[in-house]
DNA sequence: AATAACGTCAACCGCCATGTT
DNA sequence: TAACATGGCGGTTGACGTTAT
């Protein structure tokens, strides 16, 4: 028995990606989206595994990304958020819109982590919610909760609902809800939250516009928000 | 100018969760 | 229900650029 590689290591690509490449796997998934990570790279005429399109697609080539440096807030947020959820990147990433779970990562690793105290820094560690139920254990669980209805996730990748993006903008209208940060809310976390903002703004979740959602400060509310609930 | 040390970040690896047969 | 396939996540690594000596 045992698990199958990822992918036959003969004869496959790996390294950095080369523009001819990322070119490729544009083209592809832009015309035939990416319904089968493993099969993609055949069909697109890639030398590469699967698991690296998908990585490089999530990671570098969505439109949506948004690269440059954090700003403040942003990294104000993972901080805060941090502290709350542990190493969970996705989730992380998922209240960050145009972040990457990758880039979160790395920033936290090469900027954020010295800034804190030596004992916050030690505070989560290794697999942070998953395995390590006694790290968080209200994360956990949190994980045995059924998703969330309000914003209605999709449920493969981070599942921005976004309108046509452009890279470099901050245009995109996002919601950034995936399963990763789904299951670290519950309902009544999201009613209250969506009350307090649907009073200002007349649309349901998500809204048409992008004026709140896709800025950092909402999600900073939210998760300001979320601290005086009994889940976190 | 050379090179060692350090910092950053893209990419890989292995594990787990979930879906499918 | 078991076995397998696939997607997704987090930890780690290595290449490359920058700074210090």
């Amino acid at each position: 028995m045992g698990r199958a590689p990822c992918c036959e290591k003969m004869g496959l690509k790996k390294g950095t990606w080369t523009p001819e490449e990322d070119q490729i796997l544009m083209d592809h998934i832009n015309t035939h989206g990416h319904k089968n990570w493993r099969a993609l790279p055949k069909l697109a005429g890639l030398l590469r595994c699967g698991k690296s399109c998908r990585l490089r697609w999530m990671n570098y080539l969505r439109p949506e990304i948004k690269r440059g440096n954090f700003t403040k807030e942003e990294e104000e947020l993972i901080i805060q958020l941090h502290e709350t959820l542990g190493n969970r990147w996705s989730a992380i990433a998922a209240t960050l819109p145009g972040r990457t779970d990758n880039e979160i990562k790395n920033v936290w690793h090469t900027h954020l982590k010295k800034r804190l105290p030596q004992d916050t820094k030690t505070k989560h560690k290794k697999r942070s919610a998953k395995q390590n139920s006694s790290l968080n254990p209200q994360i956990t669980e949190e994980k045995e909760k059924p998703l969330l209805s309000p914003p209605h996730c999709v449920s493969s990748d981070v599942s921005t609902l976004t309108t046509t993006a452009t890279s470099d903008t901050n245009d995109a209208i996002h919601v950034p809800i995936n399963r990763g940060a789904a299951e670290s809310l519950d309902d009544d976390f999201w009613s209250q939250v969506l009350s307090s903002y649907n009073s200002d703004e007349t649309t349901s979740f998500p809204p048409n516009s992008s004026s709140v959602y896709h800025n950092v400060d909402f999600w900073y509310d939210v998760y300001m928000g979320a601290q005086d609930l009994p889940y976190f």
